[in-house]
DNA sequence: GTCTATAGAAAGATAGAC
DNA sequence: GTCTATCTTTCTATAGAC
């Protein structure tokens, strides 16, 4: 919430809150004094102040922010009607949604416990939205028999919880590039949900003369 | 690492961790004060320093003690001979581990990033002695040929964040029994790593008249 | 819009009485 | 083995100069 309209303000906003979340994600909020965010953009910590109304609420913003564009983004998807190809743009779309903002990802999930009450209650609703994403996809390929899903909403947090463990390992020009990685999942996720693909023979199955 | 060797020591010893650990689990370690910690168990936050030289050396001994407990206990699973059988125990052994000690694993991995770099390096070994664990088992049965695994060590990473997920839904009572879980997460992780089982026809296959 | 200065609270850790 | 008392540092947040 910039509170501050001159040309100046709007930037050292962004600044902040940048610096914020770089620190938050590396040391957690309760490490980090606002001193050292205001330090580390050049500032005075009182400044800071005229920015945000306390800690909690840059907290709090940083991370509805991230959730807000994690389901907007999701909305600007390509709309895919059979649910084997909206699974696999779901997922290819996660990855990629994830990796490119590594730090927003690990606060908005790290500290959760961090909110208060109130705030909490927000961030949990969206992230229950997302979930729902997710779950209203397997229930379709359940019921269209392209997917095979004993209980939807566990297959979902599995799902959700491995797609998302791509950002504690993969960093930018390793070992693989984004679109193998991309494709390493997707593949996993379509056997986990018992959809193998037309290519891939299951290696444990009889196989033929 | 008791200090006192007095029966009131050991316990008291105990007490302390218990509480420590339960505190960093829920709020995190640096928001959790030594006074908050022995004010739960009955101290005066001078007290504490009989127990644990510094705050960090507390949390440090709760972390590796917790990894070495995991690897320990993984060698006294049953030592099964074929991959996918072995694959299964780690997979069971994995989930019921973890579903018993889930503030534990939740500290182990969320406060990695407080632990100081020499700490640090000790628990990152003993994870990475744990992830090898089922990379091995992953190789053997790609080379036994009842596995399809395109790349060992991303799968290892993805099975295992998917499995340790468990715990941020799991609750004892809750709507499915722990047995059944581990039996919709096993089913998951063969799909996964393409070895079908002989009960479930893929969906997506091309079903025979 | 940013600064200096500071109020007021709380932190980690230690000293010494009992 | 635990307590009280305290040193020293650091924190969030605010007041007021510029």
């Amino acid at each position: 919430m910039a509170r501050k309209t001159g040309s100046q303000g709007q930037l050292t906003d962004a600044r902040i809150r940048a610096a914020a979340l770089r620190l938050f994600a590396r040391y957690g909020y309760a490490a980090v004094s606002m001193r050292r965010i205001a330090r580390e953009v050049g500032l005075q910590a009182g400044a800071l102040y005229l920015y945000t109304p306390d800690k909690q609420t840059l907290l709090f913003e940083l991370m509805t922010g991230h959730m807000q564009e994690l389901l907007t983004a999701w909305t600007r998807e390509p709309d895919v009607s059979d649910p084997l190809g909206r699974l696999e743009v779901f997922t290819r779309f996660h990855i990629r949604f994830h990796l490119t903002r590594p730090d927003a990802v690990f606060v908005s999930y790290m500290e959760l416990r961090n909110l208060e009450p109130a705030n909490f209650r927000v961030v949990e609703g969206q992230r229950r939205r997302y979930e729902d994403v997710l779950e209203g996809i397997l229930k379709a390929g359940q019921a269209a028999r392209v997917m095979t899903v004993p209980d939807t909403k566990l297959t979902t947090l599995a799902l959700i919880a491995m797609l998302t463990g791509v950002n504690t390992w993969y960093r930018e020009g390793g070992r693989l590039e984004r679109g193998r990685v991309e494709e390493i999942y997707w593949d996993m996720v379509r056997n986990s949900v018992g959809a193998v693909a037309r290519s891939q023979r299951p290696a444990g199955a009889v196989a033929g003369p």
